[in-house]
DNA sequence: CTATAATATAGCTACATGGCAATATAGCTA
DNA sequence: TAGCTATATTGCCATGTAGCTATATTATAG
């Protein structure tokens, strides 16, 4: 059972931690972008979002390549997938709340696996 | 479509984002425990642990109760479905990558219904 | 009522973090 | 080479957080 180290499950909910860097995940869901696209949006400076995106990097949320002088930043989700791992060893304890809402929960579910790209926070 | 808060979700992923509390919810996942209950295992004083225990009660991760002079600590698992459901949004992307580890990827999601406690961290 | 036990609060230190403006670097383009 | 564009780095400030000790609070036990 390949279990995720401490240190990184730190990084990578402190990450998610913040509103801004939420956002520009979900910005990502929808492809590939640049430092500046990325600062458009949100009203922060382009150092600002630089610091944010080395966040993200540091919990290996997003990779970035190199394009010319640009450096695209690039969606990486297996730190999610380690999240959802982890917080899967806690689905009985919500799953036994939930004797009495079963139908809500399976349309969630469903919904888990459409293809509508996440929410922008 | 009932999506979460954001400022619910900062704080959620703040409060997951510390190995004590993470450690604490574990433990809280055996059952109710008093405050000392929790200090033993950790090598931190009391009123540390009253704090980690205020940030997680602050996420609506744990509720406390009233017993004589204890606060039992108890375990909520309703936020970490909230978060569950925001990762849910990013599923697709790590399961894009893994059109070659599907085999496993079944295992893991068969182990998500077991039963077994989490880990302690 | 006093003493004891469980927990909370206050006040402190050290360090991390989010924001900014200013400046440096790197890579085109002319 | 000079200049322009994209991004990174630096230095600053304000705020937040994890930890501690000391003290206050609350509730039970004598």
């Amino acid at each position: 059972m390949p279990s995720v180290p401490t240190q990184q499950l730190d990084r990578v909910f402190a990450a998610l931690a913040d509103p801004t860097r939420r956002a520009i995940l979900a910005r990502l869901s929808l492809g590939e972008a640049t430092v500046n696209d990325l600062v458009e949006p949100f009203a922060l400076a382009q150092p600002t979002i630089s610091k944010h995106l080395k966040v993200l990097e540091g919990a290996g949320l997003v990779s970035r390549g190199r394009s010319a002088q640009f450096r695209p930043v690039r969606l990486e989700a297996a730190p999610l997938e380690d999240v959802a791992q982890w917080i899967g060893g806690y689905r009985r304890f919500w799953a036994e709340s939930h004797d009495r809402l079963d139908a809500y929960v399976k349309t969630l579910q469903a919904e888990e696996t459409s293809h509508d790209a996440p929410r922008d926070d």
